[in-house]
RNA sequence: CGGGGUGUGGCGCAGUUGGCUAGCGCGUGCGGUUUGGGACCGCAAGGUCGAAGGUUCGAGUCCUUUCACCCCGACCA
């Protein structure tokens, strides 16, 4: 893409209202735009990380038999009724609105009953199951207080996948194997060895549960981690019979704070009960389904990958997440120069490498701060001297100096 | 939801004890000089001071109400 088609630019200050680095630096960038408290527009370079990470996740999950779909935003209020939870009491973060006729709609904080009462049109028989739905959705939550930019939205987007299985043993092996791949996830994510597996409370669903926990200043939550297990406990379920049980010596755990990045619930037969969905087993009797629920926040993600890839003077974006690869930076505008710039722009374009061509007539100094700022990983530069040595002037996002290369060299640094 | 704080051109800010046509920087447009780390000169457009009400001869400055936003806490992915 050409800058000259990107509509959106760069700003040397932030908004005076966001003290988040991630929300200041994705909007100093470019990358996003806050519509309210919680809530914010991806635009065009914001877009294309939200992408990436989006891709990896749907990547992983179509891995692991995940079938991806696209749940409504807008929600019948009998499916909650059903399990009880359309109550304020129990889900406290509705929004809700109503039809014109009256009848009262909420929407998607999540999507087990929806789903639930989805897939009793799918599933009849053992044969049936077991099932891997899974979307990345807008879900709806009326916080009391959003906070930190991307980290705590009102509005955020979700990658949930459900479960559906036929005991508790299919179940728990599915479980597992969706666990190791948000591991997966979260190393291809460059967080890998900053995110643990986390013990946590069950919530409204079960004793227990696992989260995926991103050490990170910004944190919210509190973990102990256990660096030998590679695992970690949240402070919620930080308690002496816990450890006990998981054999955990106290003194072998380290206290950080870190975000929440990932969760998997158990949900046994609380949904397929409430809502009656059920399948006929090989022996003839109906049984309940036994169901799960996975969620990872790619929105969030994006927030949090921000203020981790980030230095003082920008973003800093993995190459697999940034949203072009190589930032190419003609100087000046002689004809010599721009052919030249043109010429790289299409070769490279050609060979599917992403590149951001900044063709516009500004100085130097901008190109690079801009460059720089939005986290591209690699700047190639051309100017009168590089066009004089022939050669093309090369320079990774943290490089302290820049390469000067032949065109093959060049070429051969993106295959 | 409790506590604290902030709202002045697109962005960042200044506006003394109420007093003249509300300033500055960035950004934007035009002209020119520039071109290896956000350059410089000149000209120009752009705000009615979050909103509503009130006090006053006079309100960005004072009072009331209200809305929005930020931070801490509680709560939550």
């Amino acid at each position: 893409m050409k800058s000259s088609q990107l509509f959106t630019r760069t700003r040397k200050q932030a908004p005076a209202d966001e003290t988040a680095k991630n929300a200041q630096l994705l909007i100093r960038a470019g990358f996003v735009h806050k519509e309210m408290a919680g809530v914010y527009t991806f635009l065009p370079l914001g877009k294309r990380v939200l992408e990436n990470v989006i891709q990896i996740i749907r990547e992983e999950m179509n891995a692991i038999g995940g079938n991806e779909i696209s749940l409504t935003a807008l929600q019948q209020k009998d499916v909650w009724e059903a399990s009880g939870r359309w109550s304020d009491d129990v889900m406290d973060v509705w929004f809700r609105t109503t039809l014109a006729n009256g009848t009262e709609l909420g929407l998607a904080p999540t999507h087990e009953e929806p789903l639930t009462a989805l897939m009793k049109n799918f599933i009849d028989s053992y044969k049936d199951l077991p099932s891997y739905p899974y979307q990345f959705q807008i879900k709806f939550r009326n916080e009391l207080r959003s906070k930190s930019g991307l980290m705590r939205g009102r509005e955020f987007t979700m990658k949930d996948l459900y479960s559906f299985s036929k005991d508790r043993a299919e179940h728990e092996a599915f479980y597992e194997k969706c666990a190791a791949a948000y591991k997966v996830i979260f190393d291809r994510l460059g967080i890998g060895d900053i995110t643990y597996r986390t013990f946590a409370s069950g919530g409204s669903f079960s004793k227990f549960s696992d989260e995926f926990q991103t050490v990170s200043p910004v944190g919210e939550d509190t973990i102990f981690i256990h660096e030998g297990k590679g695992i970690a406990l949240n402070q919620e379920v930080y308690t002496d019979e816990v450890m006990k049980d998981l054999g955990i010596d106290k003194n072998d755990l380290v206290e950080k704070t870190a975000v929440e990045v990932g969760n998997i619930f158990t949900l046994g037969t609380k949904f397929s009960d409430a809502l009656d969905l059920n399948y006929a087993a090989e022996d003839g009797t109906k049984q309940p389904v036994f169901m799960g629920s996975y969620g990872i926040g790619p929105s969030r993600l994006v927030g949090l990958l921000a203020e981790h890839f980030a230095d003082d003077r920008g973003l800093v974006w993995p190459e697999n997440i940034a949203p072009f690869k190589v930032y190419l930076a003609p100087l000046g505008d002689s004809v010599e120069v721009t052919t030249e710039a043109e010429k790289l722009y299409e070769q490279l374009t050609k060979k599917g490498i992403e590149v951001l061509y900044d063709d516009r007539n500004v100085r130097p100094g901008e190109k690079f701060a801009d460059a720089d700022l939005m986290g591209i990983p690699y700047r190639i530069v051309i100017s009168e001297k590089t066009l004089a040595s022939s050669v093309y002037e090369y320079k990774g996002r943290t490089d302290t100096d820049a390469q000067m290369l032949s065109h093959t060299e060049l070429i051969a640094k993106f295959v």
